[in-house]
DNA sequence: TTCCTCTAGTAAAACGATACACCGCAACAA
DNA sequence: TTGTTGCGGTGTATCGTTTTACTAGAGGAA
């Protein structure tokens, strides 16, 4: 591998004076343009590229940011580290990612990584089977930027970027109101997801505002700790055996709408004649569904660059020993409408 | 920061000793038990973290691997992500993974970076669009250990794994002619895909072994770069006007196949009572499609950990000065038979 | 002349680890 | 006594950069 000492040699000039060059900072302004430019051509010719290792190492700065998702094979978490890359392109600051391969336990060592690289901030997408209160008070311990992307805990100081649930179904019941419907049923999210209160409160809120009756016998949870195709496509059927003559059905999800409209086909219904569907996520594949999905759009890469944003903030804020308190970012979602939802049918 | 030389200083030892010890290599074999324990309380108490930039520069070693990925908010690619992420976690070998944004400009950048990072080796998941011979002979000429998954190049010197294509396709057709069916339309791949040529010939063969007709009214060409909803749609319409009774359909790929099941519902044919469709990928929506997807599984996790193995081996002949020939692996597809096929309607 | 400033660079000390050669001492054999 | 071996470590150079402080020489002013 070919040194900056290589360079030097080669040029004839002192390994500070190529480095100068070569960093092109205000440092470099010094040097005369016939030596800068010999400097360069030497180094192209040589093929010289610096080593990252050493330059960090002098320069204390890693250039560096971790990012800790829960499963790299989720669109949630893909989406948002799009939004992250879009952002920190232009920065120079590059994301280190790991996979905690959807195993909590993975956690811990995931942060030794990051911290042994040296990076200058964490970035974590939440999963909050994984992530509790400890964890993340690790990071305002330990004095290190940090943003958690999908949830926000009030009692611990770290910044947050989630989206706004209830504003997000109260958009999907509108809709579903706006059509005609009124007998509506509604497939809750896991109660230990905050994410399920809040998006339920939302629904409740509208159906008040507006009369819409909410029947006992429509609304069903899922009892998992998180969402599956089977736990939805169960309860999908359970309301359809009830033969409670719904028109619509509000999903918790993406994945549970698709596996609700699944029920709805095989059991003879058309989706969204028979019955309209609306989900939460907009995961990429909904919009290819069929019937392409009418859902709500959470801004995933929003999201991203937001968070992105705010560690860029607090970095720059740590480097200037600048005291800084924690922001709590909301992203408002929108309704995607596809089709399928449909007006009801009058009865 | 907490360095090597704190420890040092705290327990009373020198850098040296706490190096061996810490590394828990045969080297720390030769320190007493009492010692060993000393230190690693103190380096534990005090918090101690090697600085992984200082430990590779003067160990020449990394311990990183290269991914390159042309767009991590592909299925395609995170599966084969993760069966290199499982493969590598107790090699100790850790993957940088930089994406391309589904940007072929930005492959040179990042093949930079990850240069000046040192990394031992480097896996490229193909995107036939953008990797060129040219990109892929930069490895070999600068002797860096690499594999490409997703593409085999005869002419350039370096590893690969690539599914089996043709064994996949006449898996799906063996399974429609079991079926019963014989009057089966086809989308074909873009033309600039070696896979759609393989797949192709893969449906030709066996036709040709079984004596059915292939009517080229019923083959139609993706004509755009890569598959797209759109374009699959668009196709199925058109087969669909032409009102060639066909019973069967063998998509390209699972987009198209969705979007094809989607045209059919739209145009009043049930998927799979008037009209069987097959896929080939076997992505994860897949599994949840309405109806769930027949199609071919093409093992990308097992393609991902085989690179992983492949790539370790080159790092390991490097180490050793080894010289190596590229391997190339084909891995065998599946066919996963799910609710958009059945027997063809008897005419 | 002497002093100062500016230009265009250079020398040497870090950064935090690992690698390599070495060392003092005890035990034991010749 | 002398030499050898094993045990339990230590001292110092080094990896490839950046940073800080410094310098030789030219030019101009007093």
């Amino acid at each position: 591998m070919v040194t900056i000492r290589d360079v030097a040699g080669q040029s004839g000039f002192s390994v500070t004076t190529v480095s100068m060059v070569l960093n092109a900072g205000p440092a470099s302004s010094r040097i005369s343009a016939r030596t800068r430019t010999r400097i360069w051509k030497v180094a192209k010719q040589l093929g010289y590229r610096p080593n990252l290792y050493a330059r960090s190492l002098r320069s204390r700065r890693s250039h560096t940011l971790g990012v800790v998702v829960f499963d790299l094979t989720d669109p949630y978490c893909t989406q948002i580290l799009r939004g992250i890359q879009n952002h920190l392109r232009p920065s120079g600051l590059f994301p280190i990612v790991t996979d905690l391969l959807d195993d909590g336990s993975q956690f811990h060592p995931c942060l030794d990584m990051l911290l042994g690289r040296r990076v200058e901030g964490i970035i974590t997408i939440a999963n909050p089977l994984y992530l509790d209160r400890k964890l993340l008070s690790e990071f305002s311990e330990r004095n290190i930027p940090a943003v958690v992307i999908g949830r926000e805990l009030a009692d611990v100081p770290v910044s947050s970027v989630v989206v706004d649930n209830a504003a997000g179904t109260r958009q999907a019941i509108q809709h579903l109101y706006d059509l005609g419907h009124s007998r509506i049923a509604f497939i809750k999210g896991p109660k230990i997801l905050v994410d399920s209160l809040q998006r339920w409160q939302g629904l409740e809120s509208f159906a008040e505002e507006v009369g819409i009756r909410l029947d006992p016998k429509l609304i069903l949870e899922i009892k998992g700790r998180n969402s599956t195709y089977r736990e939805g496509y169960e309860l999908a059927e359970e309301l359809i055996r009830q033969r409670s003559d719904f028109t619509a059905l509000v999903a918790f999800d993406d994945l549970t709408a698709c596996a609700a409209i699944r029920a709805l086909t095989k059991a003879g219904l058309q989706v969204p004649k028979d019955c309209s569907v609306v989900g939460f996520d907009d995961v990429p594949g909904s919009a290819f569904y069929n019937p392409p999905l009418t859902t709500v759009h959470q801004q995933l890469e929003l999201q991203g660059s937001l968070g992105a944003e705010m560690i860029e903030d607090l970095i720059r804020a740590a480097a200037e020993n600048r005291p800084v308190e924690p922001k709590h970012r909301k992203v408002s979602p929108k309704l995607v409408v596809r089709d399928s939802t449909c007006p009801a049918r009058s009865s």
